[in-house]
DNA sequence: ACGGGATCCCTTTTT
DNA sequence: GGGATCCCGT
C-alpha cells in the first residue's frame, strides 16, 4: 500500500485483518478504483465486506459520511451495521448504509420538488397499488378475471426494473396482458400516482435517476459527498438500480461490488445477472477478486454443488475448495408421495434429535411456499417444534394493514387509498353505492375522498342512513386529528382502534384466528412507541416491511430456497426434487433456458446452505392444486456427481423409486431427449449400482432398468391395460423410454413412470 | 348492503 | 386444497 495517509505501521496488523485469508485481505485492501469481489457461497463474504468498511474508517481514508453502502434487505443492512460496530468496538454514525429503496427515498425526500413531487409524498404498498390498478382497469372496462390486476402490476414492475417510463415502452412488450392496453394503463397509473403525490417502490429508484439526470447540481453534490461506494449482492441488481449506481459511481469511481453470479436467483423479479457478468466492461480497469476458499461445507457437499452448477453456461467461473473433511455422502431418497416424504423427513429429524442434534441446526428448504404445509401437518402430529421463515410478514396481515390505513388517513387526509380501505371497515353501511357518489364528488371538485366525504355529509345528496354514518365517520377523524401532538401517538392509535369499532369488530368475531389478530394490533401499537412521530413510524413501515420477530427456542426451520439465501445449517433437507416442481414448470414456460439456469442456481444455493449433511428427496406422486400428479425425479438429480450420492430405496412396495427414478434413469437418463451438455449416466452404471442393493430391491431395479430401455420396453405397449396404485386402471396410449402416457379410466390422461404401473392382470 | 355458495386460478418475493 | 372473487338471493 502506498497511501501517505495510512495510519498503521506496516508491522502492526490491525485485528480485523488478521483473521482473513489472502483473497479476503485483497478484497479489503483494494480500496481505489472499481473492484468486483466474486464471493462463492460460504467463503466469508460478509467478513471481508465488513472488514473493508472498518479498514476505510480506521485508515482515515473516509469519514463515515463519505461512505455509501447498499444492500438489498433491511436485515443485511442491520447486520452490516452491527458487525462493523463490533469490529471497531463502537457504533458508526452518519454513514449512508441501507437498502436501495431506503437510500433513494432519503435522497428523494430532500429533493422531491425537483422531480415534481411534494415533500410529503407517500410510499404505496402492494395492496394500494393493486387497488389503484383495479380502478383504472375497471374504468377501461377490462375484466379482472381475464387479465388480473396482479399480472398488470407485474408487467409494470418489470418495466420499472428496467428503468422504462411509459413513453419508453412499446405495446408489443406487454404481451397480451390487458389485451394490449398495458402501456396506456401504465401511463394512467403513473398519472394517478402523481395526482396522489405517491410513489411505488420502483418509483423511488426511477425518480432518483431522473433527479440525477435532470439536476446535475444535485448529482454533483452526492459525488462530492460519497468517496466510496459498496454494493452487496450485486448479482441481484436490476437495470434501474444499476443506472442509479453508475450515476453515483461516476464521481470518485471507487466502487466495490460484491456478489456471486452462481447465486443469482431473482431474475424473475428483474435482477439481471448480466450486470455482474459485464462489470469489467462497465468499469474499465476493474480489479476482480475471487473468494474461493469455502469455510462452511464438507468436501462432498461442495463437490456435489460444483458438479451441479457446472451445467450452467454463462458463468464467471469459480472453483470452490476446502481443506476441511470430505464428510458423509449426500443422501437421496425416493418416496411414494408427498405425505410419505414428510413422514420420512420427520423420522430423520427425530433420529437426529435422539443423537443430540439441535433442531435449530436443521432446515427444510422447499421450492414453493405451499410445500411447507405437508411438513407442518406432519410436525404438528409429531409435536416437533418448527418455524416457517418468511411466511406472511407482520405488516402484510389484514388487520395490521387496516390499522395502518387508519393511521395513514389520520396522518394524511389525502390518502384516498387508505380512505377506501377503511371507510366501511368495520361495517358502517357505507357500501359501493356511497363510495361511487363520493368518487364522483371528489372527481368533480378535484378533492380528496376524505374532503368530498366531509362536504357530502353536510348535504342531502346521500340517503339519510349513509349520510349519518358518513358524518359520524368524519366527525371521529376530525376529533382524532385534533389530538395529534397532544396525545402520544401509540395512545392515539389505541383510541382510534377503540372508538372506530375496529377492535370491537374482532372481539365479536368468533373465528379461531380473531384473538391472534387482536394480539397483532397490540403489537403494532407497541411498535409505534419506538418512533418519535406518527409520520416517522409510517415511513419506517413503508420501507421496512418487517418487525423483528422473536427468535424463540430450538426449532426446525422451514422455508423456501429463496428465503434461505445467506443462511447456513448443519443439516439441510431438500425435498421435492421433481420435474415440474423443481425445476419449476411455470418458470420454464415463462423464461425458458434462462429460467432453467436460474432454477439450477437455486438448487446450488440449497446445497451450499449445508455444513455437514444434505438429504435430498423426491416423491413419485404429488398433490398439486388439489389433484394428484405423477412426478418424475428432477433432472438436477442426474446432474449430481454420483460418487458423492448415496441412493436409498424406500423399503417395501415402492422400492424401485430411489433407484429407478433417481440417478441413471431419471428425467435425463431414461429419456431419449437428452439435452446437450447434460450428464446422463449410462444404464450399465445404474445396474452396477443396483447390484449393491438388497435382493428385493435388486429385482425391482432390474425391472426398472429394463423398462427404461426403449428397445426392450415391450412390457408396456400402446393399448395394454395397466394398474396404478393411485390412479387405478388405465390403458397405455404411448410409450417413450420409461415414461408412459396413460389414459386412466377415472383419473384422466397422465404421464407416469413405467415402474409405477403393473399389467392389469397382475394388479392386487 | 351484505352474506353465502359457486367458480377460478394457482411460482419464487424484497422494498 | 384454499384463497379471492363473483353472483345472486335476501
Amino acid at each position: 500500500m502506498s497511501q501517505p495517509r495510512q495510519v498503521q505501521s506496516p508491522a502492526i496488523v490491525p485485528p480485523y485483518l488478521t483473521a482473513l485469508n489472502d483473497a479476503q485481505r485483497a478484497a479489503v485492501e483494494a480500496l481505489d478504483g472499481p473492484v468486483l469481489v466474486l464471493a462463492g457461497a460460504g467463503t466469508g463474504k460478509t467478513r471481508a465486506l465488513t472488514a473493508r468498511l472498518a479498514h476505510l474508517l480506521v485508515t482515515g481514508r473516509a469519514s463515515p459520511g463519505q461512505i455509501l453502502a447498499v444492500t438489498f434487505t433491511n436485515k443485511a443492512a442491520r447486520e452490516m451495521k452491527e458487525r462493523v460496530a463490533a469490529l471497531l468496538n463502537r457504533p458508526v454514525e452518519g454513514w449512508w448504509l441501507g437498502t436501495f429503496h431506503a437510500l433513494a427515498a432519503r435522497m428523494l425526500r430532500t429533493h422531491a420538488e425537483r422531480v415534481g413531487l411534494g415533500p410529503g409524498f407517500t410510499i404505496l404498498d402492494t395492496d394500494d397499488q393493486l387497488r389503484l390498478l383495479k380502478q383504472l382497469m375497471a374504468a377501461e372496462g377490462i375484466d379482472d378475471r381475464k387479465s388480473p390486476a396482479r399480472a398488470l402490476l407485474g408487467v409494470i414492475q418489470r418495466w420499472k426494473d428496467r428503468g422504462l417510463a411509459p413513453d419508453k415502452v412499446s405495446a408489443a412488450q406487454a404481451g397480451d396482458v390487458t389485451g394490449g392496453r398495458a402501456v396506456a394503463l401504465y401511463a394512467a397509473y403513473q398519472d394517478r400516482l402523481r395526482a396522489l403525490n405517491a410513489c411505488d417502490f420502483g418509483d423511488l429508484i426511477l425518480h432518483t435517476i431522473t433527479l440525477f439526470q435532470t439536476c446535475p447540481d444535485v448529482l454533483a453534490g452526492y459525488h462530492r459527498r460519497f468517496h466510496y461506494l459498496l454494493v452487496d449482492e450485486y448479482q441481484d441488481i436490476n437495470v434501474a438500480q444499476y443506472l442509479w449506481l453508475r450515476l453515483l459511481a461516476q464521481g470518485h469511481r471507487n466502487i466495490c461490488c460484491v456478489g456471486d453470479d452462481d447465486q443469482s436467483i431473482y431474475g424473475w423479479r428483474g435482477a439481471e445477472v448480466g450486470n455482474i457478468l459485464r462489470f469489467e466492461t462497465d468499469f474499465p480497469g476493474a480489479r476482480v477478486i475471487r473468494l474461493e476458499r469455502n469455510y462452511r461445507s464438507t468436501g462432498r457437499i461442495l463437490a456435489a454443488a460444483s458438479g451441479l452448477i457446472a451445467h450452467n453456461r454463462g458463468r464467471l467461473g469459480k472453483t470452490l475448495w476446502t481443506d476441511g473433511e470430505e464428510g458423509e455422502k449426500l443422501r437421496l431418497r425416493g418416496l411414494w408421495d408427498g405425505e410419505a416424504e414428510a413422514r420420512f423427513v420427520g423420522e430423520e429429524i427425530e433420529a437426529l434429535q435422539r443423537r443430540g442434534h439441535a433442531l435449530s441446526e436443521i432446515a427444510i428448504l422447499v421450492r414453493t411456499g405451499a410445500q411447507t404445509r405437508e411438513f407442518e401437518d406432519r410436525f404438528l402430529t409429531l409435536g416437533l417444534p418448527y418455524r416457517v421463515v418468511g411466511g406472511p410478514r407482520f405488516y402484510e396481515r389484514l388487520e395490521v394493514r387496516d390499522a395502518l390505513a387508519y393511521m395513514r388517513l389520520l396522518d394524511n387526509p389525502g390518502h384516498d387509498l387508505a380512505f377506501e380501505r377503511i371507510v366501511n371497515r368495520p361495517k358502517r353501511g357505507l357500501g359501493e353505492a356511497t363510495l361511487r357518489t363520493l368518487h364522483a364528488a371528489a372527481r368533480a371538485g378535484g378533492l380528496s375522498l376524505y374532503e368530498a366525504a366531509r362536504r357530502l355529509a353536510a348535504t342531502d345528496e346521500l340517503r339519510p342512513a349513509a349520510r349519518r354514518a358518513l358524518a359520524r365517520f368524519i366527525e371521529s377523524f376530525e376529533r382524532w386529528r385534533s389530538l395529534i401532538g397532544h396525545v402520544p401517538h401509540p395512545e392515539l392509535a389505541e383510541i382510534v382502534l377503540e372508538e372506530s369499532g375496529y377492535t370491537a369488530m374482532w372481539l365479536a368475531d368468533k373465528a379461531p384466528d380473531a384473538p391472534g389478530r387482536l394480539e397483532n394490533l397490540r403489537e403494532l401499537v407497541n411498535a409505534m412507541a419506538e418512533f418519535e412521530t406518527l409520520a416517522g413510524f409510517l415511513e419506517h413501515v413503508a420501507l421496512v416491511m418487517e418487525l423483528n420477530e422473536a427468535e424463540g427456542g430450538d426449532m426446525v426451520s422451514l422455508m423456501t430456497l429463496h428465503a434461505a439465501k445467506g443462511l447456513e445449517f448443519e443439516t439441510v433437507f431438500l425435498p421435492g426434487w421433481e420435474e415440474g416442481l423443481f425445476p419449476n414448470q411455470r418458470a420454464l414456460d415463462e423464461y425458458g433456458t434462462r429460467a432453467l439456469e436460474e432454477e439450477r442456481r437455486l438448487a446450488y444455493v440449497g446445497l451450499t446452505r449445508a455444513r455437514r449433511r444434505v438429504i435430498l428427496s423426491f416423491a413419485a406422486n404429488r398433490r398439486l392444486h388439489g389433484s394428484w400428479t405423477p412426478a418424475i425425479p428432477s433432472r438436477f438429480i442426474d446432474e449430481l456427481p454420483r460418487e458423492h450420492i448415496e441412493v436409498e430405496s424406500d423399503p417395501g412396495l415402492y422400492g424401485a423409486v430411489g433407484l429407478g427414478g433417481g440417478l441413471g434413469v431419471g428425467a435425463g437418463g431414461g429419456f431419449a431427449d437428452g439435452a446437450p451438455g447434460r450428464v446422463t449416466p449410462g444404464m450399465a452404471r445404474a445396474r452396477r449400482h443396483a447390484d449393491h442393493r438388497g435382493s428385493g430391491d435388486l429385482e425391482l431395479s432390474a425391472e426398472v432398468v429394463t423398462t427404461a430401455d426403449p428397445v426392450s420396453s415391450s412390457a408396456f405397449v400402446p393399448g395394454a391395460r395397466i394398474f396404478h396404485q393411485k390412479f387405478g386402471y388405465g390403458t397405455v396410449e404411448s410409450v417413450s423410454g420409461d415414461r408412459l402416457d396413460i389414459a386412466f379410466d377415472k383419473a384422466g390422461r397422465k404421464k407416469v413412470i413405467a415402474s409405477f404401473v403393473v399389467p392389469a392382470d397382475r394388479a392386487g
